[in-house]
DNA sequence: GTTGCGCCTCACCCGGCGTGAGGCTTCAGA
DNA sequence: TCTGAAGCCTCACGCCGGGTGAGGCGCAAC
């Protein structure tokens, strides 16, 4: 039940000069030869070549695969964990590299231009510090989360008025600087994205910089969240989000 | 405010002798050069870089990177676009190669062999039509929001336009109903609880039932969402919540 | 003014195959 | 039984995407 190179090649999706190259480099020796020469591919031959493959998708160089393979002390099922692992190593790199595609496409859409070397940064350099801290910031809330919810339960008809009536207000100032081009870490803007914080302090949880920074974040990054400020103004999200990392900087935060 | 080959390399994080071939085929070639012949790039050339890089990083030569970038009937944003959904595409693709091996691992310490010539079909060819089950029963909760970022990140500022065209009409009714007394559980109020997930259904991700009334539960729970809704009118919050577990009982989900 | 670093241009080299050339095997069909 | 088309074999050279010097100039600082 052996297979020919050209049987192997279109299982596998390679050609059969890439399979001659690994015969040649020593890489995958076919087990057997008919009497004429031919190859001819055992169901160990099949498994290693899947083994090779997955690594080269992988990047590694072949030598490297050699060694890696023919490490006596490692198993198959050895070698299936940590290919494994490495493939969800590798997606979340990709998903790195989406993010920072997708926040480009944003400030494209909304006019918001990154300098050129932001975007090299963004997509180029690994910054795996700052994946905790976001992390973190994300879920790390669940202090003020409990605080909003004790306070928000005991509000009345007209506490809600009051706080719709000064949401609204804080809302339409944003939405008007916006429009009317203001920069996001002008004075005015940083004013507004203050009275913002102070808002959420007053009515829900304690608003600290950094938490007030995350939400600006949250803004931007949750559709939901955009969908909302988008509503009042279009590009408003990443306004505000940018005034109140101004407001943060100014602060000394 | 140009840089130098070093400055531009170390930013990118490539060496400089990639920056000199990519001059050498005239694939970047640095927008001056000092008189002492030093090349300097702008900031144009860096945008240049950074989409080559991303084009490179996907697997594409050179030379076809060239074309795609010289096409004068593409802008900047197209271009984004086209690298978001081929990354896309290549974490789906990822993800199969991952449960390939995760089916392999779980074949192993069970104990079941699956044939060589099946694992090299799982890892090289396509089987597309298991895929979209699979991965929804294993990603589900997430993969709603996934679906919603990339969907958003595409959104023109005429889509968001009218997204929210569509979305305050919708509060605007719901309001309405609210502020007159219907009852939630009334053919009015379902109706516009229904409009509700269509318009989340086309807009961000597909809203089942369930997905519904989860949101439902969100909006009272969540004072984030709620005062969104509150300063609509004064319990909406919670009239929308209903609204929306008598429509997804209505349709017997 | 010289020291050290960064820049320049050749020029050769390497990995991972692609792509023939020239010749043998195999097998289906006439 | 013969024949032609695939498919296989072994050289052997070529290409892409750079790595790695060698040999020399430019510039800023001490």
């Amino acid at each position: 039940m052996s297979l020919t190179v050209g049987h192997v090649a279109r299982l596998a999706g390679i050609t059969v000069r890439t399979l001659h190259h690994y015969d040649e480099i020593g890489l995958l020796t076919p087990g057997e030869r008919t009497h004429a020469g031919y190859r001819r591919y055992t169901d160990d031959d099949l498994i290693r070549l899947q083994q090779i493959l997955l690594y080269r998708e992988l990047g590694f160089p072949l030598d490297e695969i050699a060694v890696i393979l023919d490490d006596p002390a490692t198993d198959e099922l050895t070698q299936l964990r940590r290919q494994h692992e490495l493939l969800v190593r590798k997606t979340e790199r990709l998903r790195e590299v989406i993010t920072a595609v997708e926040r480009a496409i944003e400030a494209r859409t909304r006019g918001i231009a990154l300098t050129p070397a932001e975007r090299l940064e963004l997509f180029g350099a690994f910054t795996p510090e700052d994946h905790d801290a976001e992390v973190e910031r994300r879920w790390g809330g669940s202090a003020a989360y409990e605080q909003s919810r004790r306070r928000v339960a005991s509000y009345t008809r007209a506490d809600w008025l009051e706080l719709r009536a000064e949401a609204e207000a804080i809302s339409r100032g944003l939405a008007a600087a916006c429009e009317a081009g203001l920069p996001p870490d002008g004075e005015h803007a940083m004013d507004l994205a203050e009275r913002h914080r102070g808002h959420i302090s007053r009515w829900f949880y304690t608003c600290t910089f950094e938490i007030h920074r995350g939400l600006g974040e949250l803004y931007v990054s949750d559709p939901r969240f955009t969908a909302t400020y988008e509503t009042l103004a279009p590009g408003l999200a990443a306004f505000l989000r940018s005034a109140i990392v101004a407001n943060a900087c100014r602060s000394g935060a």
